[in-house]
Parts: structure tokens; sequence; C-alpha cells
DNA sequence: ACATACAACGCCCTCTGCTGGCTTTTG
DNA sequence: ACAAAAGCCAGCAGAGGGCGTTGTATGT
């Protein structure tokens, strides 16, 4: 076989193969064959001496050579030479490495060596060869660019005396390979069976694969042997083992169970269990000559390679989805179509369409976290929630707003900002209880804890006895107390929305004026009519206004000071002040109530009721004007319009 | 050898809901 | 001006849906 380019990987297959049973049935023919350990007594080179070649055989005599060591000598390794002609690989000799030559090895080597076959066969000039390691790894055979590597168990065995391979091999068969249905057919007990022991060596074997493909099989098998213990009595159990292969067999004619060494696994058939027997090795000896990945079986390679060409024959009859396996159409078909889902919770409603998704749910009754966090105490139910929380260590905001480029760790959280911050139709949440609209339900939610939520113990209001259970009923309640005059005056009828103003009118009873001037022995009842007199008298900063009597042309300080003027002066109706006067001076008036602490409600109250609390001349004259004078000016200004 | 069914694990997504900081409104 | 209340907002976690992929068992 010529060596495959690099490129042409794709087209070429090595397979690795565990070892099949050998029959029992070739026991007594192998004990014709020549052994190793006479091989080299007859000065033939064998492994012993390990870097030389085996000797060439014609392949005719291949199957003598396979041989089983002398009584007495235990097999490590079955070796064989192969030739590598073009198109074809040929097994040419095999030979047995026992426990001795082992040793001796070990003892030369300081430690197990690499063993090397090269020879010539009989076709001249063809390569052929065998390289193994029986510490490491396999080595690539000869003029193959490519061979996988597997490891060899270290583990020294003794191996059967009486294993054998079957006298006749198809080609693309192992040596040792069962014939068909020899596994049913021959009874242990048949066998002749003397006692074993447990043992165990390694076989290596090479040939070409079947199927025309440019194949070659690699077989590299470590066999335990359990021996066997006649039981003549019972006329039966002859158990065979083969490396975790163990055939038990009861009784001549009953059904057989072949019992994996490793696992539980049980089997009728011994091709069942050989072929279980893969998934305890590591070999995976199908290559994706696209991403170098191995794989175990064609069936997963090619839907592995499905998976890179985008190759999906299982198409869903009711949508356009296609799929690469049939499984994955089946569960497609469950969650969009059949919605059977046959997992379903015993501790509540939940069913699934997964086994794994009902696992994971259950997760949620018994609390299990079993994926925990490295860098804190959190631990999640599944592995996407712990990866998601990894975030927030490494502060990763993998998702970005396309509009404002503002980054988040969520993809929900970025889809809540774009809605409430980036579309025009902004949805609202209407509350059951209230009018009241919120942007996010979650907040809508936490309004109907924080507002509606009954309260067993109730919740007085600040104005009055009543009491609410339901926060929101209480304020709505408060409300009512808004525009109520709750402050009464106990001296007389008056009454104010706020306490200050009452205090302030309390003090028309009493007298009281505490705010006195600094420049001057005037004392004032509020704190505004002291700013105002100060700033009129005693700030020079301040250049008086100057308001002229519209009878007379007399200048005044203020219109309120031209009013009471105008009482007295003669010539007083007929005479106008400017237009819109007394709007504006209302307005002043209520720019001056708010530097006072007086809101407008109160100043409109006081204006159109009547019950300021009174001033007396000097305050009148202190500050811009009372409101009972502009409106008399107002109502001379009418007459004077009139 | 091949197809098929099924299991198992993983990844990513959406929806949901709570939390706490921030901002605005209200008193 | 201030504090409290209420809404806004991003961060974060719980739960579950759906699909991708690989592995195993089994029948033909």
């Amino acid at each position: 076989m010529a060596a495959p380019e690099l490129s042409a990987l794709s087209e070429q297959f090595t397979r690795i193969k565990e070892l099949t049973v050998i029959p029992e049935k070739g026991l007594e023919e192998v004990d014709r064959v020549p052994r190793v350990h006479d091989l080299q007594s007859a000065g033939e080179p064998g492994p012993a001496d390990s870097h030389e070649p085996l000797q060439a055989l014609p392949l005719e005599q291949r199957l003598e050579l396979v041989e089983t060591p002398a009584e007495g000598h235990e097999h490590i390794f079955t070796l064989q030479a192969v030739q590598l002609a073009s198109g074809d690989l040929e097994l040419l000799s095999t030979g047995w490495l026992d426990a001795e030559h082992v040793q001796e090895m070990q003892e030369a080597e300081g430690g197990l060596p690499s063993l090397l076959w090269l020879e010539e066969g009989p076709q001249q000039g063809a390569p052929q060869c065998v390289a193994l390691s029986v510490q490491e790894e396999l080595s690539p055979l000869q003029e193959l660019e490519r061979v996988q590597f597997h490891l060899l168990e270290e583990s020294l065995a003794v191996v059967r005396e009486d294993l054998q391979p079957v006298g006749s091999l198809p080609e693309s068969s192992g040596l040792t390979k069962f014939e068909k249905g020899q596994e049913k057919d021959q009874p242990a007990a048949e066998q002749g069976g003397a006692q074993r022991a447990e043992r165990q060596f390694f076989l290596v074997e090479a040939w070409p694969g079947d199927g025309g493909r440019d194949e070659i099989v690699l077989t590299i098998s470590t066999l335990n042997v359990e021996e066997q213990i006649e039981e003549p009595a019972l006329g039966q159990a002859n158990i065979e083992n083969t490396s975790s292969v163990k055939k038990q067999r009861k009784t001549k004619g009953t059904k057989q169970t072949y019992r994996c060494d490793i696992c539980m696994f049980t089997s009728s058939r011994i091709s069942s269990l050989n072929r279980h027997m893969r998934i305890h090795t590591s070999e995976k000896p199908h290559m994706c000559h696209l991403c170098l990945r191995t794989f175990r079986t064609v069936t997963l390679l090619r839907n592995h390679i499905n998976t890179h060409t985008g190759t999906r024959p299982h198409k869903c009859a009711d949508c356009d989805m296609a799929f690469v396996t049939s499984g994955e159409l089946v569960r497609h078909r469950r969650y969009k179509h059949t919605h059977e889902k046959p997992f379903k919770c015993s501790m509540c409603a939940y069913a699934s369409v997964e086994a794994s998704k009902l696992k994971r749910h259950v997760r949620s009754h018994t609390g299990e976290r079993p994926f925990q966090c490295l860098l804190c105490s959190y631990a999640s139910k599944d592995t996407y929630k712990l990866k998601r929380h990894m975030r927030t260590h490494s502060g990763e905001k993998p998702y970005e707003c396309h509009i404002c480029h503002a980054r988040f760790t969520q993809s929900g959280t970025m889809k809540m900002h774009i809605l409430q911050k980036h579309s025009e139709n902004v949805p609202k949440y209407q509350c059951p209880h209230c009018d009241t609209l919120i942007a996010r339900k979650s907040d809508l939610r936490v309004h109907v804890r924080n507002l509606h939520t009954y309260h067993a113990t109730e919740i007085r209001c600040r104005y009055c006895p009543a009491a609410f259970h339901e926060r929101y009923a209480l304020v709505q309640h408060q409300k009512t107390h808004k525009n109520e005059k709750r402050f009464k005056c106990p001296h007389c009828s008056y009454a104010s929305k706020q306490e200050r103003h009452l205090v302030v009118h309390v003090r028309t009873h009493t007298g009281e004026k505490p705010f006195a001037c600094s420049a001057c022995p005037k004392h004032f009842r509020q704190k505004t009519l002291l700013d105002a007199h100060v700033k009129k008298h005693h700030d020079l900063d301040i250049s008086p206004a100057v308001h002229e009597c519209p009878v007379c042309g007399r200048g005044f300080s203020s219109w309120s000071t031209v009013h009471r003027h105008l009482k007295k002066c003669d010539s007083a109706p007929g005479t106008s002040s400017p237009s819109g006067k007394g709007r504006r001076t209302r307005k002043r008036k209520q720019e001056a109530s708010r530097a006072a602490g007086e809101d407008d409600a109160t100043v409109e109250e006081e204006q159109f009721q009547g019950e300021a609390a009174p001033m007396d001349h000097e305050e009148a004259t202190a500050g811009s004007g009372s409101l009972e004078e502009d409106l008399t000016c107002e109502m001379i200004f009418n007459m004077m319009v009139k």
C-alpha cells in the first residue's frame, strides 16, 4: 500500500479493534505449532532479542506461527510483522513474547523496551514492520502516514495458556476472531477445562480493512483470562473470560449470558459484548478530516461530518426544520408538534420531553445545587446558571445595545433596556387596584405589594382617627385632608391648612411680634414683614419705586400708600392706575407670600375668603401692600374707568 | 456494517421575578 | 431644604424550552 498523503487522509480510515475471543476450538491445534522459544532455541530471532526482526514467513504459514508459549511461559504480547504491499497488507509473522523475555529485557534495559520488527517480506522491497512500545503508545506502522496512537495497558499480565486463534481467518478479520456462531455452539465444558486463573496479555494485530476502503485495521487487545474450573458433576460451567470479556455459560442448551467485567453490561451475544467492550478503551479510530476529532464508530463520524457540511437528512414534515439524526427530529416533533412529554415529575405537574430536563427540574424540589462557584459561595442547579453567574466575577457584559451601545450581562436585561429606552410604544402595566400605570411588570408587583397588600395591623391617618389595612387607601384618604383647613384658631373663626399660618394668625391675638429690626426699634409678627421693612428703610442699595397718585400726581413708595392717600385725596374718583396693575400686584403678593413660606393655595384662600391674618398699619406699610389694599385700588381703578 | 432508538450532556435562549441603587415626586 | 415615597432601571438568579452533539444498545 502506498503511503497516503496527508491530504488524502479523508480517504483513509484506520481502525483499531478489540481482540475477539479466541475460541477454544483452536486450542488443540495450536499445540502443534512451534513456539517462540522453540524458534529462538533454533537460532531464529524472536521477541527476546527484540531489536532483531522476526523472520519473515510466507502468508500461508502465518497461522502456524500463531503459537502458544510453552508451559510455564506466560505470554505478554502477540506481535505480528506485516508486509505493507501495495493495495494490500499481509500478516507475515506472529510471535509470542513471554514473561521470561520481558523480565530479561527489563533487567537489561531497565524497563519494558520498545519492540520493533523490520524484515523483508516475500515481496522484495515491500516495506513491512510493526513498531510497538509496550509502555507508552503504539508507534505507527512504517510507511503509513498516520496510525492511531493508543495507550497500552502497562500491567504485566499472564496469559491463559489455552487461548488460541481459530484455524482459518477471513482476510478482513482478526487472527483470533470467532467464527460465526461459534460462541454459542461451543460450550466451554466441551473444551475440556483445566483449572484457570485470572490472567492477562496483549495482542497486536494489523490487517487490511474491508469494504474496498483504503483502510488498515489495527487490533490491540488486552485479554483477561479467567481459568476455568471444571465441574463435571454439574456438567457445566466452562467460563471463559477475555479482557473484560467474560462469557458465562450455565448449562448446555440454556441461554448464555456474556457479562462485562468492567461494568454491569450483559448480553446474550458475544458479538454484542465484544462491541460493548470498545467503550472501555480510549480507541477512537475514526478521524474527522476537517477538524481531526476522532470517534469510536463510523456512524458517529458520519454524523459529526454532517455537522460540518450542514447535511441534515431528517426533515420535519410539519415545519422547515431538519436534523442530522432521527433522534433530533423525534425530539423536535415532541417539542413543537406533538407536545408529548414522557417524563413526568412525581412531585408536581411538571412533565418534560427529555429526561435531563426532568432531572434538572427535580433539583428545584430537592434544592440540590451541584455546580459550585469557585470564587464565592454561590452554587447553581445547572451549568449554564453557574456560567452566567461567573460574569458577575469577570465583569463580562456580552450584550450590547445597538442603539446606545450600553452593555449588559444578560440578553434579557438588554432587551428590556431597548424596549423601555428606545421603543416608541412602551407598554404600561395597569394596576388592577388603582389607576397607576407602571412600565415594568415586576415594578407593578412591587407597587401592589407595597400599596395594596392587606396589613393585619391598622395604619392610622396622620390627620384624623381613620385607620386602614391597606397603604394605598391610607394615602388616598390622607389626600382628602390636603385642602382641609384643619388648623383652627381658638380665639376666632380663623382656620388654615397649614399650622404655620395659624401660628402667625394667633400672634394677632396675643400681640406677639418676635421679629425685631436690628436698625430701629420696630418689631414684626412675620419674618417676611421684617425683611420688607429692612429692605425699604435700611437697605441703601435699593432705590424706592415712585408711584404717582392718579388724582394729584403726588409720588409714593407703594401703591398701598397711594391707595391710602386716595382715601384722603379730595379729587379721588376719575383717576386711574396702570392697566392690569391689580393683577400684577396680586402676583407680587403671591411671590411675597411664597417668600414667607405660604403656598399659592393659601394666598388664594386668603384672597377669596378674606381670612388672612389681619395686619396692623405698620405691617401694611412695611410690606408690598395687602390684598385688601390691592382690591381697594382695583375697585378705585374700576370706578375711575367707569 | 448499518440504521435506529434512546440516553446523556451541554449550550444557549427566553421568560420571569426579586433586589437594590438611582431619580423623581410629594409632603 | 429635606425626607419619605414611589417609580425607573440594571443586575442577577430561577425555571424551563429547544436544539446540538456524542455515546450506547439493538435489530437487521
